[in-house]
DNA sequence: TATGAATGAGTTTTCATTCAT
DNA sequence: AATGAATGAAAACTCATTCAT
């Protein structure tokens, strides 16, 4: 990395990199943020240069969860546009393939309820979530036309989704501590296995949302 | 109230009033908890008085928890044990009720994954989990004798029924300060109508899981 | 001192030994006011402990320059509570002697009108100043009675008198650092022996102040 | 202004847009001295530049201070080199008004206490105090010309009657936030109307020390 | 000369919890 | 059992100044 980012493309590579440092450290304890302190150390950067790419520290997290979602929508696109247009089932598939493989995604999000009430502006919080609506609508048009779906119905089919999904992560993802707790036989009823409890839950979903 | 809660009767009334005045102040500012002087002043006791009938704040806010928990399960209880058998949407339409008569429960619930991660002991998490499965394998052993379902299918829907129900109000329900962002057209296609949102989700979700 | 201050006359000692301590510290280096932590550490208590008794650290350096003050205005009755009436000059020569020996008070009062701005609530400073209005009356109803001055003479007085002393004060009284500046014979023109050019100013005044 | 300044002149002119942008600054919100970024900003220049003309944030305060010391000054030579010479009473009209239209004065000075501490070179504040001896000096010797005064009466005469000035002033300027309380009757008798007071104590004083 | 990206020191205050009374 | 005085860890952010460009 270059001593100082000049222009646009250096600091886009910057303001990415801070990105990457706070994931990499948000996955090594996700029970809590990672201090600004320790982001800038990981970086390389001093604690005052993070100022200069983000205006909290809370933005940092929300830029962070932006580019979660863009890649969890992005696969509606990658999966919709090819053709033959392959079923839903295949789509869901992928789907639980993609957050199996990005563990920071439900985590963040399941923090992000506490987390943006505490130092957000409203303007931050309006960029974040339109930006996050107009992706979710545009992925859900594409999924009205693959699936020949009357408009909107794609947005919702998308949201229901994702609401299953991370509402299923909040029962069946416990912190470390609790893991043990779980492997006692009482707890057998909630079969604490994330990944085939989402499979099993969001096709029961898709086969009544499509239902004729 | 006595000055000495000397009986269990006394102590489980003392008890029972901290919650309530956790509850209560909880209502009135949702953001955060409310901090333990704040409790103790609201009802009427000592800060370290709190201490003798909870171990630490986060205790408190899940016995709150498992008292909600416990009044929306009791609702399986209600509907599915009159005869003749309701049907499910009937179930339905009472579960959202609930909920909207209840709004601390989904709140409080959206903010157990970061509090539950920050101060509990193992043990407490233990018996917190245990009595909420004990009584979700109740209610569906419920369920599943009034419709007829296999053993533990009841506890399953029931699960997932939440899970949606958690994950849609977390996409819908913002802090005040979302409230005048998501007035704007462009959030239409997300329709932050958290009620009607449910009742459409769920229905779909159980006509799914209800097919032969 | 006690573990525990559980009465108030503890309560009052503690708050005592508090700006004691803070004086003591600020006496130093009057460069700047002691961090809260340096002042818990010098008193014995532990940081969190010093907010107890006082709502902000300039609520401290308040009540330092209030007790200050007090004591500055103590000596007006004692000086014109004595029989016979003593002459004015006498108590000018006991108030410059007064300043000589509470060198923190003028150091104090010189950073007030930056400090008040920062940090306090307009109740405080109401309460402040309300105080200090108060002492200074009274001690001006004094000075009417023994000296046969109209009422509200002897306030104005005293506010003219401590205004050119502070004033003086601030031409003359330099930090450490200026004093090696201030031997250069070119400044020999302002004389910065405060003591003596003070006397004078003030017998200048008071002489005027008090012609027929 | 040209882009780059080269001599002298286009030099000196840059020097002093930093001092007018910053006492503009200033004056807008006088709690505290404007960041060096608005004041580069104010300019339009870059932050780095500001440091290429004066070595601290400090220094162009101190600047600012000279300017208003030396113009406060030039007064005496205004008033005291006409003819016929006019009474002192019409130079302490002139010298009020002046403070009047010049409000930055006395608040740049009643700050200057706290900040000369924090971060001046003993050079710098030598070449300031330098400065400001002369002119007093100087202006001083008008005065012993103009009244027929022992040599360097005039000085001492002008250094009291500004340490009455500035006493007085931070005895009853406020800061906003005080005003409000400074309108409650029990604070009358510490009548808070600057220049009445000013006019009053200086003629009180300036009678005593030119009695014979 | 001018720029502006990078630096990093520095400190108040809250609040859950403990424990002397 | 009840009290409430005492504890002390913990971290975000600003902004004057520097120096690579």
């Amino acid at each position: 990395m270059k001593q100082r980012a000049t222009d646009d493309t250096e600091k886009a590579a910057r303001r990415s990199a801070i990105l990457d440092a706070a994931r990499k450290l948000y996955l090594e304890d996700s029970r809590q943020l990672p201090s600004a302190a320790r982001i800038a150390e990981a970086v390389g950067l001093a604690k005052g240069t993070l100022y200069l790419y983000f205006r909290t520290k809370e933005e940092i997290f929300l830029a962070l969860l932006a580019q979660e979602f863009s890649s969890l929508l992005q696969l509606v696109q990658d999966v919709f546009t090819s053709t033959p247009v392959p079923p839903p089932s295949e789509y869901l598939a992928r789907y639980v393939a993609h957050l199996d493989r990005h563990p920071e995604l439900l985590r963040l999000d399941s923090m992000a309820y506490s987390v943006l009430e505490q130092n957000m502006g409203e303007a931050q919080l309006r960029a974040f979530k339109l930006g996050l609506t107009q992706g979710l609508v545009a992925a859900g048009a594409l999924l009205d036309q693959a699936l020949g779906l009357p408009p909107g119905r794609g947005t919702t089919l998308l949201m229901r989704t994702y609401a299953l999904t991370r509402g299923l992560w909040q029962s069946l993802d416990y912190p470390p501590a609790m893991r043990a707790v779980l492997a006692d036989p009482v707890f057998a009823p909630i079969r604490p296995d994330f990944r085939g409890e989402l499979t099993e839950a969001l096709a029961e979903y898709w086969r009544g949302a499509l239902l004729p």
